[in-house]
DNA sequence: TGTATCTATTTGTATAGACAAAAGCGGGTC
DNA sequence: GACCCGCTTTTGTCTATACAAATAGATACA
């Protein structure tokens, strides 16, 4: 059973985006669809607004509707951890933890962090293999301050980045993506040449203003790559069907 | 003069983004809010159900409505038109076309795009620099059925990347980003060294479910990285149970 | 003790009606 | 022509009301 306003939305969603109504279409007025589909104007006004919400159509009154030009500059990336992706396609995750440090922030990564020269920091380095091959190395720095649990926790069995989303609330995160050469120490991990392409993702988490953690995690080129689908409909969120409960 | 809906939207959005209501946080109910901002519940109603749409709250009938956890998952890459990019940084962009050839789709090129043998394509490559040094090659096909009118166009005075954006409407697009060693013809292009590590993106774009256009973008890795922020307003809806409650 | 049922609470959806705000359009005036 | 004025259309907001759906918690019962 679905209600009127969410067919509304979905109807007019499909037609958006399978390119029926191109950019710059006028969809039919508000008392158009009140018509059409026998409701009244705030049930079509409330998909209608859906839909400018999410920036599909652009409203102005006395003129009408009209279909939005996708921006294509921006676009959604999915960047996981590394071990939920492993599981979700199936494959064998393993890591091993190759060091664990407590140290102060020296002024160089201070500065590249903008955090506070001499903050204690936890410095974790972490091997990832996917089906027995390495598959990415992981160099990360947490703030203690922010995470006072990390000091104890030995990540035997649940990897760093998946101890930290499920530990640390955080409210801002920036992700860089780079290419570089494989030097020689990182080549001998990943059992791949030197001087062979890696693909680098550098993410940096906050909570408000201050660093919740900062990681490097490398690649091999051969064997990774980062994908995203962009269009109309997954320009924001819609759907929020209601949790079960677990009996 | 702000509508009611908005402000609501709004105080709430900020409590959330500050983090002073944290993930699990139950908000106000709607009858509380109703006395609070002194509206109807259908005024309150449409502003939690923005903030629902949106992915930053949960709602449960009976239970009550709470703070989501962000997605960190999912980040929005700006990934721009070249020439916008330097001009937005304010660098002198300029391009030379390399190669200009109207084919046809062989097997192995049919397949990956997706598109039947024989279509008619344009093949185009083109070098972008800025500030006067190389920083892009640009490997095209433009699928002639799809824009005809790019069987006449030079590209002499504007890139075919910000052309095909102003002349066809598009519906989706897929971007890969890889990360590949340079071979000889590409080093010596980009004036860098063979076996460099560059930095590919991979765009294909398409008007309902035929191809539009298909380009790899190949960039030094020494000059160039691809960056995303994570907004609070794109985040995902996530099950979760509720920690802690209003008083 | 465990289970089925009832009840109260909260959100979800929909309606009809009202007025406000923006803006295209035409008419009138100079 | 340029400008101002008012009419009309369309969207934006808000209200009061109503009932439906989900479900946590209480209660009755086997």
């Amino acid at each position: 059973m679905v209600s009127i306003h969410r067919r509304i939305f979905e109807d007019l969603e499909a037609m958006i985006v399978s390119g029926v109504w191109p950019p710059g279409y006028r969809i039919p007025f508000e008392h158009e669809l009140v018509q059409e589909y026998q409701c009244s104007r705030m049930t079509v006004n409330k998909a209608l607004s859906a839909l400018a919400g999410r920036g599909m159509i652009i409203r102005r009154r006395k003129v009408g509707s009209f279909v939005a030009s996708p921006q294509i500059d921006r676009t959604v990336m999915d960047i996981q951890d590394i071990s939920t992706e492993a599981e979700l396609a199936g494959h064998d995750h393993s890591y091993r933890i190759l060091m664990r440090n407590i140290e102060t922030l020296d002024s160089a990564t201070a500065a590249q962090l903008g955090e506070p020269i001499g903050a204690q920091i936890l410095r974790l380095h972490c091997l990832h293999s996917v089906d027995g091959k390495p598959n990415a190395l992981e160099r990360r720095i947490i703030m203690l301050a922010m995470v006072p649990s990390a000091r104890t926790e030995n990540f035997s069995s649940v990897p760093p980045g998946k101890w930290l989303l499920d530990m640390v609330p955080w409210s801002k995160a920036r992700h860089v993506i780079r290419a570089v050469s494989a030097d020689a120490a990182t080549a001998r991990l990943l059992e791949t040449e030197r001087g062979e392409a890696c693909l680098t993702l550098i993410r940096q988490t906050w909570q408000g203003s201050r660093t919740v953690t900062y990681v490097e995690i490398i690649h091999p080129g051969d064997r990774f790559q980062f994908a995203g689908d962009f269009h109309p409909s997954e320009r924001g969120v819609m759907d929020q069907l209601p949790r079960r409960s677990a009996s």
